[in-house]
DNA sequence: GACTATACGGAACGCACGCCCCGGTTGGTA
DNA sequence: TACCAACCGGGGCGTGCGTTCCGTATAGTC
């Protein structure tokens, strides 16, 4: 198990490599060729498999840190806030952030450790809002997170429209006035 | 263009396909091979390209009746009902039927003329919808077609779960109450 | 029954992409 | 400087899929 230390220029390669990807997932998304990273990061895909086993690792070190810290603050925030605004704040959050970020949407399907992270904590501050009647009592976490995914996922589909942060908040308002319930 | 009656056997063979391909879109969406169509169909894939050019036209001569079907009802059911009532009856109708087909979920993206019409009555449903005060007033006919097929792609995709008519029907509930407004 | 245009089917092509292999290079060390 | 292990790069493999090609079969006709 003794670590050795990485040589200088595959440290430095390594650097490349995630630099580059997260530029290029956050630009296009996980469906991005791998060949693709490579070239931004300067070096060929074989290297790329040096540093990560498989494509869906290195997306997984990519955004591990960005959903660590969306749901790190969302934690914080639920002892502080009323769990309505912890769990509708966190919602806005993430479509901010999921406007020039694209990965971020596949963050939510991606299999990953991540994924099941963010699945979590949706759930817990979903149902503290339900608690308080915040949001309807009748859905369960999965609705959310189909709910999430698909908004998500249509936002950058669309083949009518650009991703603008004015439409991201539009459709996060429908979202959330939805999930408030009283209608059908 | 003089159009030649076809062969018997051509003539057979064109059914044939375009059931199998009814059955397997609406089970498996665009997405399937087309080589599983042609199997189904009990016939090579060569046999169907020489019926459609494409794919995706094969796909389109799949859904377009069922698209027209549901366009037709909705502009019948415009003159009766009122706007609000036309436009979420058509949603949840469209939401009932993509339970179970989701080739309709797929109508909504791939590029074909089909989706303008469908594009279309939603627009033209939503604004009549406005005019009443029955959806927010700031939504566009896009944000509504990114909203649906997000949905729906959800509904579909969904790594956790069923397709169910029960989630069916909730999904849309949030997005029936999301539309009407009144949240943010 | 013979003849031909028409249609069939499935092997094969081209392409894209994830992933691996190996000849060549380079950083670290003595 | 000389050596070796670590590392690099990109060509290549395997797979999946849309699409095409062509030798063979068959429906329609005389």
């Amino acid at each position: 198990m003794a670590e050795r230390p990485l040589r200088a220029d595959a440290r430095r390669n390594r650097e490349l490599v995630l630099k580059a990807a997260k530029e290029v997932f956050a630009a296009s998304g996980f469906g991005v060729p791998l060949d693709e990273i490579a070239a931004r990061a300067g070096v060929g895909p074989g290297t790329v498999y040096r540093h990560f086993p498989t494509k869906e690792a290195l997306f997984e070190a990519v955004v591990t840190a960005q959903v660590q810290d969306l749901v790190a603050g969302a934690r914080e925030r639920a002892g502080d806030e009323d769990p309505g605004a912890a769990f509708f704040g966190f919602l806005a959050r993430l479509g901010e952030q999921a406007v020039s970020k694209r990965d971020l949407t596949d963050a939510i399907a991606v299999p990953s450790a991540v994924r099941e992270e963010l699945h979590e904590v949706l759930g817990e501050l979903m149902r503290g809002a339900q608690r308080v009647g915040a949001v309807r009592a009748d859905l369960e976490t999965a609705d959310v997170v189909v709910l999430l995914k698909g908004v998500l996922a249509g936002l950058h589909d669309s083949s009518l429209g650009e991703v603008s942060a004015e439409r991201a908040a539009r459709l996060f308002g429908v979202l959330s006035a939805g999930l408030r319930g009283s209608g059908g």
